[in-house]
DNA sequence: TCACCGCATGGGC
DNA sequence: CGCCCATGCGGTG
């Protein structure tokens, strides 16, 4: 990892050792180095040809040709540690420091100064002071420079509490609030530009720097008169008269500050950051994932051609109940007394609040007594919501029009792919829940580890714990490096660790799931559909066969580094039509219509019209959409009811016999029976690979179809290694399980042998496939129980332990054809069947390459179970990659955790 | 029975 | 520990 970079500080330029140095600076990205000589710090993402190695991270500045920041997953947080609007740009003398950050928003890797500099850039800055009115920073000559090193050394040497906060919310507090600030200058500083998108810095010849604090983006609260609140409420200090201070410490300008900026950066791609809010108020109290986050275009775009400027106020993402029918919008009650008219009645008032298109709405503003507080609320929101086709996990954006004053909303769906810079945490979980659902392209930038910052940004702030906890196990921003230690130690490789993480506990997950104090923006089958998107991502994520990935090794824990996503293919909705003529419906990147295809066409991962040269009718993006709406609603509503009976195994362990498998389904939909909306043309939908499409590629198609031409085991094309790999994914999973299932039974074990009952060994083998009703089969003789109790036992046990027919592919259909092969054993050797670690069965098998990546555990001394044999399938490399299962369903192995192939069905 | 209203509850921060 | 806020829930029409 050692090397050797030249200080950034343009007065120092000194070679400084990049030893990481761990524990420092943790929330940009691990690790950061100091210069030797001056001192200066610098996070890793400086040297981010670390992660971005093949093209060093730098982009050059089109104006002075200095290196900026290549907008890398760590320099992302330098936006967010500054002002959200930009970043120090530590080479660019010229630019004199401060500049928009390069990569994300700025491809053209631009300065654009984000605040106007007077004079240089002082090398040193030691301390600053802050005139009383907070208009002036001044930085005296012992500081260093007041770039980004600085901003980590700050932040590092800061208490825990406001650093765990800063990390959190990615700001930095003020003196006073929570947390203990020991620099609120140097806050000062960030909260500064942080408000004004141009502030004008006047640089004082080397020695010192003043920063001129500009005007904040908008005035205080207009609906507010200054009149404490009649009833009492908060008559100390009401928010909104904070506003009202704010207004006299900083002024309205003629025009927006933010239009200046929307003038002043025409022609350079927008970045789409989080506004600051703009009063007072809000600057200091509202949590930053209300603080609006609207590109200038999008503001322009509300504006129109009006010389009206639109003031973003804040934004809040829909939860459940607010795009629920109860029609109520719950307000932060920050910003509803900061930004809306104070109110001091329940009842409150009638509010105008003029959507994107310009149709007003009517809202009733009011607030409910909560705990001596306020709750506060929209209501009658419904129609609007529904007119702008919000829901949960949506955000809407309240911003101002001035000089009128008028109320404006805005909306931000949250299937719009994750940007670098939605970095909020309410925001970013709910791109995880929507835009995943069945909107293809979302995941296409995903790849498995390097592009992974779209991903855990989503999951950084979700409100699913374990998606947290996930999320801090990944991202590099969360600032502990120490993750690939810990892991290493855990001998969890990356996907292992992923796939732990979607693997909490049964219990775990269920209590999370539905729990009903949850806070998830996404609903329990939403959750569920997350994680199985999550393995159907992987099954996307398949390298191609010509990318060759960089490997990086950070603590001995290589990474591969993919320049393009692996991405399999774009997803993409098979259907049949009632006539029995099959389809498939994919959406163009770039129009969003959906286009027919015939079945057999694979679409590449980024997929638009104009690829469509096959069909001249629909070559262009302009050709009209085929589907009416309520076509495309009825092809979606299918495709998704297919996703959500696909998972109902899971959400509902108890089978359905009906309910023959995903297969099934797939195989209905294939065939055209009618399995769909019935009152639909498209009679079933799903996303399923057909088998053996002509001409595809793919690793499903590019095998024989039955078992001919068996890669040697030995073999490393690519094809067996992938197999390789979801064999392991497998493995590891049903691992996880099966050691569920055996505390589970060794519970229930104890009430068998205890007691004769036949009820409680009906009980058993009903809680062997999760099925917990003993009164159903009341009537059934004591042998008939015993043989079913011993048939779903031996499958289970021959299924979770790889023994029999382990199929990677494992198909429902055929858990019939597997009873026939299963002899009757004891129920006690099926046990011990249970007990049967995988590694034994792998080293029996000879599959000691996989198990060695596997969590080394304790091997049973129980013999193996010969019962699998009898299938005469024995698995082995030979027949991993071999075709003559995994013909039968691909997909199947990342598929539903509950694997209801797995589990038998219920006998009728 | 349903929709709506107003408040209560409780997890999370 | 207090506040915030998502959501549950009982009362009412």
């Amino acid at each position: 990892m050692a090397s050797s970079k030249t200080c950034m500080n343009v007065l120092c330029g000194t070679p400084i050792s990049t030893e990481w140095r761990k524990g420092w600076a943790l929330q940009c990205g691990g690790s950061a180095v100091l210069c030797d000589k001056c001192g200066s710090a610098y996070e890793q993402s400086i040297f981010c040809d670390v992660f971005h190695a093949k093209d060093s991270g730098w982009r050059e500045c089109n104006k002075c040709g200095k290196r900026l920041h290549c907008g890398c997953i760590a320099s992302r947080c330098l936006v967010e540690l500054l002002d959200r609007g930009g970043v120090i740009c530590i080479g660019c003398a010229k630019c004199s420091g401060v500049n928009s950050m390069a990569g994300d928003g700025n491809p053209n890797g631009s300065c654009v100064p984000m605040l106007d500099i007077v004079g240089e850039r002082p090398s040193t800055s030691a301390d600053c002071q802050i005139d009383s009115e907070r208009k002036h920073i001044q930085f005296d000559n012992n500081t260093e420079n007041i770039g980004l090193g600085h901003l980590l050394q700050f932040q590092n040497d800061d208490t825990k509490g406001s650093f765990e906060q800063f990390k959190r919310e990615g700001i930095l507090l003020h003196p006073g609030e929570s947390g203990n600030v020991h620099s609120p200058k140097l806050n000062e500083v960030s909260n500064g530009s942080s408000q004004a998108a141009k502030p004008v810095i006047h640089a004082l010849a080397q020695t010192n720097l003043s920063i001129t604090l500009g005007s904040p983006l908008g005035s205080p609260n207009p609906f507010s008169d200054g009149v404490p609140d009649e009833r009492g409420y908060n008559k100390a200090s009401p928010p909104f008269q904070q506003g009202l201070r704010s207004r006299h410490l900083l002024p309205k300008p003629p025009k927006s500050t933010l239009a200046q900026g929307l003038e002043g950066s025409m022609g350079i791609p927008q970045i789409c950051v989080a506004r600051p809010p703009a009063e007072g108020r809000g600057r200091n109290q509202l949590l930053p994932r209300y603080w609006p986050r609207i590109t200038d275009q999008e503001l322009q775009q509300i504006s129109g051609d009006t010389n009206s400027t639109i003031v973003p106020l804040f934004e809040k993402v829909l939860s459940a109940s607010d795009a629920g029918r109860i029609g109520r919008l719950v307000l932060p009650k920050a910003c509803a007394e900061a930004y809306f008219p104070p109110i001091s009645q329940p009842e409150g008032l009638p509010l105008r609040i003029q959507d994107v298109k310009g149709k007003e709405w009517v809202f009733q503003f009011r607030f409910w007594p909560n705990n001596n507080s306020r709750m506060y609320v929209l209501e009658g929101v419904t129609p609007c919501i529904q007119s702008m086709q919000l829901q949960a996990g949506d955000t809407v954006i309240f911003s101002r029009m001035d000089p009128e004053g008028k109320l404006v909303m805005g909306f931000r769906k949250a299937s719009k792919p994750i940007t670098m810079q939605e970095t909020q945490p309410s925001a970013i979980s709910n791109g995880v829940h929507s835009s995943e659902s069945f909107f293809p392209g979302v995941f296409e930038n995903l790849p498995i580890i390097s592009g992974y910052s779209g991903l855990l940004q989503s999951l950084k702030g979700s409100n699913d714990p374990h998606l947290n906890a996930l999320s801090k196990h990944f991202n590099p921003n969360s600032g502990d490096i120490s993750w690939l230690k810990s892991e290493k130690h855990d001998d969890q490789t990356r996907k292992g660790l992923l796939l732990q993480s979607l693997q909490v506990p049964e219990k775990k997950r269920l209590r999370n799931i539905g729990s009903k104090s949850k806070r998830l923006l996404i609903d329990n089958l939403d959750a569920l559909e997350l994680r199985l998107s999550w393995e159907e991502a992987q099954d996307l994520l398949c390298p191609p066969l010509s990318v060759k990935p960089s490997i990086v090794t950070i603590d001995d824990h290589d990474f591969e580094e993919y320049e393009e996503p692996p991405v399999f293919g774009k997803r993409s909705i098979f259907v049949v039509r009632s006539t029995g003529g099959q389809e498939q419906w994919a959406q163009c990147d770039s129009c969003s219509k959906w286009r027919r295809f015939p079945v057999h066409i694979l679409l590449p991962p980024k997929w638009a019209c104009g690829d469509n040269s096959l069909d001249q009718s629909r070559y262009s993006c302009s050709a009209p959409e085929e589907l009416t709406p309520s076509e495309l609603e009825n092809l979606l509503r299918s495709h998704i009811d297919f996703k959500k009976r696909k998972m109902v195994p899971s959400y509902r362990p108890i089978q359905e016999h009906e309910s023959s498998g995903l297969d099934a389904l797939a195989n209905a939909a294939i065939l055209g029976d009618n399995v769909g909306d019935p009152g639909t043309t498209a009679v079933a939908t799903t996303t399923r690979h057909p088998r053996h499409r002509p001409g595809c590629s793919c690793i499903v198609c590019i095998q024989p179809p039955s078992g001919k031409g068996k890669h040697k085991p030995t073999c490393t094309c690519n094809v067996c290694m992938t197999v390789k790999r979801r064999f392991k994914t497998l493995m590891m999973r049903k691992k996880k399980r099966q050691s569920e299932r055996e505390a589970e039974i060794a519970q229930r074990n104890q009430q068998i042998w205890g007691s004769k009952d036949e009820a409680e060994v009906d009980s058993l083998s009903k809680h062997a496939s999760l099925h917990l009703d003993p009164s159903e089969n009341e009537t059934k003789s004591t042998n008939e129980l015993e043989s079913k109790c011993q048939n779903e036992n031996s499958l289970n046990k021959l299924s979770e332990t790889g023994q029999g027919n382990l199929d990677l592919n494992s198909h429902p259909d055929r858990v019939d054809e597997l009873r026939v092969g299963v002899p009757l054993v004891s129920m006690t050797s099926l046990l011990q069947v249970a007990n049967l670690p995988l590694e034994t069965y792998l080293k029996q098998n000879g599959l000691t390459s996989l198990m060695s990546e596997q969590e080394v555990g304790s091997v049973s001394p129980l013999p193996p179970q010969t019962t699998g044999d009898s299938e005469g399938q024995h698995l082995d490399d030979s027949h991993l990659p071999s075709s003559n299962e995994r013909e039968s369903s691909e997909g199947e192995e990342n598929g539903d955790p509950s694997e209801p192939d797995l589990s038998p069905n219920d006998p009728q």
